[in-house]
DNA sequence: TCGATTAAGTAAGTGTTACTCACTTATTTA
DNA sequence: TAAATAAGTGAGTAACACTTACTTAATCGA
């Protein structure tokens, strides 16, 4: 259904949203121009309106195209992984390794469509940012009915600390082009979050 | 030296402020409009330029004035708490709360600037967001002196833990318009982060 | 293989909107 | 009270996202 469909994208779409990628690792969204990434793409202004609704749903389908590629990724390495823990450790390393190289990719999401209410109604964040949700949330329950994870907190709570941790560690280093330290960062996150802050 | 200025703001001045506030609080920043701004408030566009270097500064303006309000409140709440760990409960409470009742506040913050590089350098980010964060900061390395926080974690990691857990927990509170459960949702972060999610 | 239908791509607009600037009116202050 | 400064105006503009009527290329059934 969603793969099917490779067969004919048209050469002006594609030249687009490469178009788009390629802007995006130079400025941000908001001050790259429609006659900018139509120039970079070279096709006319136009043609943007003939495959996309507007400016900011060409970022949104840009997107769906990283975030798919990170989903694909997630999936390679969480397999042979056993224990609920190790699998959410797998993860945010998984996530915080994409964000690190994926400059574009964690920019868009993390920073440039938060502020569109339409968002959360486009493809992007529909199938992807809810399934990379549902992954976790699968995870936790998991976790809780073979013992390894308390049953004292919303499993929600859990998901949302693990996902806000990540980001939170991750936009300094977007906003202020800094590199992320990985394996460090996935174990603080992991000490943290798994046994708490708490002097025992 | 920041209160004493306080005398002469012109009324122009508070009309546009008050008047860019009241529209937040029923359409998103970018769909309204300067001449929108201007007609609400009862000035002319022009005015709006006299006080504020563009649309976005003015943005930032109305977000300080709101955070310092905010990190009040925290203040006052913080008095009198002892320990450590208690303290960071009391953060998290307040925060929460003040996200919950001032939603065009938490919206700015959360989901409006962010998209801004040059928010980082506005006096909301350089006085409020970093003066929020240093008094974390501070709890953190004092918890960590007294022996109530363990010390194998980064300190700015346990930080960025708190907050983003925070605004993971409340973004989806503001986008969609739904309530904040305060109190479980203070308790659910306090029992992860202080204790972790590991059955032990 | 032709003719017709659909898809890809173009070129020249247009309305909206953030922002400017030269100006007037009001308020201090010496 | 006159000069100087601050508050406020209003007409205008450039830039930009987006539209529309059109042309060219590809697809496909008969």
């Amino acid at each position: 259904m969603t793969k099917v469909n490779i067969k004919k994208i048209p050469p002006g779409r594609l030249k687009i949203t490469r178009s788009l990628k390629t802007l995006l690792g130079e400025k941000d969204f908001n001050s790259i121009t429609t006659a900018e990434i139509a120039k970079t793409a070279g096709v006319t202004e136009g043609l943007i309106y003939k495959y996309f609704a507007d400016k900011r749903d060409l970022l949104f389908k840009v997107l769906l195209e990283l975030f798919e590629q990170f989903l694909l990724q997630m999936g390679k390495d969480l397999k042979g992984v056993e224990g609920s823990l190790n699998k959410l450790r797998s993860i945010m390393q998984t996530t915080l390794s994409w964000y690190d190289r994926q400059r574009v990719f964690t920019r868009i999401l993390l920073v440039e469509v938060r502020n569109s209410p339409d968002f959360f109604k486009s493809e992007a964040y529909q199938q992807c940012v809810r399934n990379y949700s549902r992954i976790i949330m699968d995870i936790i329950h998991e976790g809780m009915d073979h013992g390894e994870i308390r049953k004292d907190i919303k499993p929600s709570v859990i998901r949302q600390v693990i996902q806000g941790s990540i980001e939170h560690v991750c936009l300094p280093a977007i906003i202020f082009h800094r590199e992320i330290e990985v394996e460090p960062a996935t174990e603080d996150l992991c000490r943290t979050i798994f046994m708490g802050i708490q002097q025992s």
